[in-house]
DNA sequence: CCGATTAGTTGTACGGTTAAACATAAATGA
DNA sequence: TCATTTATGTTTAACCGTACAACTAATCGG
């Protein structure tokens, strides 16, 4: 027994040394499950299935969808109404026989998640509550690359703070903050690493945002997040989002969460080679895909200056122009060669893409359709769908605050007074 | 109301219908917790630090590892006795104050697994207890390229019908099998859709086995289990494990756990592009992996016959020759390439090279290595650690015995009476 | 031999779910 | 009109598994 001697807290496993391999990562395999663990899991699954309810549905049919009894259910809705996370809605005219069921839905403006996003071209921030809504939103465009961390993340924080404050006012309560940052980010140290189209490396920058301690700051790769955000209640639970602006980001969606990797920067299609004989990149290597689908790849291609808008790039390439045709076709068979090596690794069956591409969606298809029906093995038995993302507009922001609101559904028990 | 008066039978998730995202997939997110999924829970909580320790730990130190207290432990343990899955040691000479514990370890010969194979070279069967000792196998070299699929796995059958009366015979309880297949393999349907080295399409092999009805035999493919099979305790948890045989596969192991993907083929390494405007593939594409450093292109770039051994290359691969030297750049190169892309989508830190690599490991590794170094966007946080895989005599085998044991260790409730 | 120390067990309390019965409210139909 | 049917939601008692505290067991050091 000597070798055991030593091993006194193996028992406690504090979230962040965790390797976040996912997120919405519910019960904790590794941990004692006592009495309370078991209402809990039984009050997420409750909050779950009425945020996941078609149409806003009663007591009993959420004992029926999660297999638990109606007096627990009944017990466990009543908690959650009383912690504000859950609203009785007014009886509907009653439908059929029987006693009318009281619908139930997420509490609007109730507990709120907040966005934040420091990009190349704007700041922002959004906050979401558990309906989806926005209730609240800040863009400042201005020119980020080689600003000042400090400055930045400084103006941020005011912005921050003032939606915060506002809903606040309005009574919300912000339950968290997710940081975007189109840059290399680990999790587990919480810094970024190093972000290009910014100019920035190594900083932790949820200091300089100065929002109050007991708020909890995370920061996460911009193309993730904008990669939680295609999540909708009708849409599909897995697939691979493409971000394309000057640098190209993925996200893996698998089940209705992201896959992270074991430091969270998992998705870094930008840098995988499509011809490694091609052009250098930035990242020291030849021939990555950013070098033939990047933004500035693009606006080059059609004589167009780097800092050219979405807008005007997409009106170069719509031209019945032979050196749009060919930059189109280069940009979308490349980036179908990326997303073809991705899709034989990850086996997922939809690809969105988006912020650019979202954009471009119409000229890129076709070349990335050819290349995965060329490429993908598991094409005759599972074809590939590839479509433009369904949320566009600062996707980012929306993926931050949903994911800042994730805390709520996994342990919604840390709300809720029994 | 109306909208949900069809939903009757939302509340089961039948197992066979859940995406097999994941190996090992514990307590099942999405199901109501009754009282005895407390136990279950703390049972394979319990079962798996038994398992995981580095030496034979007592009660005591179970509780502590687990954070459960030491009379819940002691049930579970005794629980987890009686069913035959963990056995009590002969207490040792004591160390120290205090009462002397009681050594717990894996019983060994109690519950075991079967791992089965089929192969163009060698068909197999190996059974794996709860200690991870081999106590039965039986391998049968061959040459089944283009043979009959009902007599290879009938004959499969037959040698698997041996291992299970001999282990039998010795008291031991068969928990489930499964079959290591080289292609694509669709767990949810059950079906071995392509394997081109056998030349077998669409098929599901296992009525062909033969076994008996009530062993549970599952089917995977060859590359994924061999990667599980490189799990060992001391090891990492988290890796890429790529096979080189004339196909190429992978792995990817996260967290002690395989990613399968939507349908189970994840891992296709084999077809990611690595020059799209290469050599024409097998499967109708471009500059495949496979083109490079398959084992036929290493030996056509060799001299050799496509059927030479593995001896044989490496024998040619090591002379001091430039051809030699030019075909290992070339396929170290390439397959560096392909482990970048692979890496810098899923932010692993460890690579194994198993199956032919193994053997090739010393010729391959410094090109590898350097494809790693230049285009890995992490490298410079986190650097890549590439290597040899530990185990490579027939590892499919070792890794569909432990996928068939995992059943016992997910599950152990359903091996005990409370 | 006695206290200190650690391992394992016994008995009671508590929290959470279940099953069964009950209350509520509407539609249905003789 | 009023009992019957149907479905929702609540109450009650029982059960199950873990926690806590106290106990026994076994060894060491003095």
């Amino acid at each position: 027994m000597i070798t055991h001697q030593g091993d006194e807290d193996v028992r406690e496993d504090p979230v962040g040394s965790r390797p976040p391999s996912a997120v919405g990562g519910a019960t904790n395999r590794s941990a004692a499950a006592r009495q309370g663990s078991l209402r809990e899991h039984n009050l997420a699954l409750a909050l779950r299935a009425i945020l996941g309810a078609d149409s806003p549905p009663s007591r009993a049919w959420v004992a029926r969808a999660t297999g638990l009894t109606r007096p627990t259910v009944s017990t466990l809705v009543d908690q959650l109404v009383r912690a504000g996370l859950i609203a009785e809605l007014a009886p509907l005219p009653s439908q059929g026989a029987g006693r009318p069921a009281v619908p139930l839905s997420a509490a609007p403006r109730s507990v709120v998640g907040l966005g934040l996003e420091v990009n190349v071209d704007y700041i922002g921030g959004r906050v979401l509550d558990l309906t989806g809504d926005v209730v609240a939103e800040a863009v400042l465009p201005g020119e980020f690359h080689d600003a000042s961390p400090a400055a930045v993340l400084g103006r941020l924080g005011n912005l921050a703070r003032d939606l915060l404050a506002s809903v606040r006012q309005e009574g919300m309560v912000p339950v968290g903050a997710r940081l975007a940052l189109p840059g290399l980010v680990d999790l587990r140290e919480r810094r970024l690493r190093v972000a290009p189209n910014l100019g920035w490396s190594g900083l932790d920058p949820v200091p300089l945002l100065g929002l109050p301690d007991d708020l909890d700051v995370q920061i996460a790769n911009e193309a993730n997040l904008a990669g939680v955000a295609q999540l909708s209640k009708g849409g599909p639970t897995s697939f691979l989002y493409v971000s394309g602006e000057v640098g190209i980001g993925a996200a893996i969606v698998l089940d209705g969460e992201l896959y992270l990797g074991r430091h969270g920067w998992s998705g870094e299609i930008g840098h995988v080679a499509v011809d490694p004989a091609g052009p250098r990149c930035r990242c020291g290597a030849h021939g990555c895909l950013e070098q033939y689908s990047g933004k500035d790849a693009l606006c080059t291609a059609v004589g167009l200056p780097v800092t050219a808008s979405a807008a005007d790039l997409l009106d170069r390439l719509t031209r019945e122009d032979t050196a749009a045709r060919a930059a189109a076709a280069r940009a979308g068979t490349a980036l179908g060669q990326a997303v073809a090596a991705t899709v034989n690794l990850f086996d997922v069956d939809t690809v969105l893409l988006g912020g650019l591409y979202a954009d471009l969606a119409d000229l890129l298809l076709p070349h990335v359709r050819a290349e995965l029906d060329a490429r993908v093995l598991a094409t005759p038995w599972s074809p590939v769908d590839v479509r433009r993302a369904p949320v566009a507009s600062h996707a980012a922001l929306s993926g931050a605050a949903r994911l800042a609101l994730q805390g709520v559904l996994d342990d919604p028990g840390a709300y809720v007074t029994p």
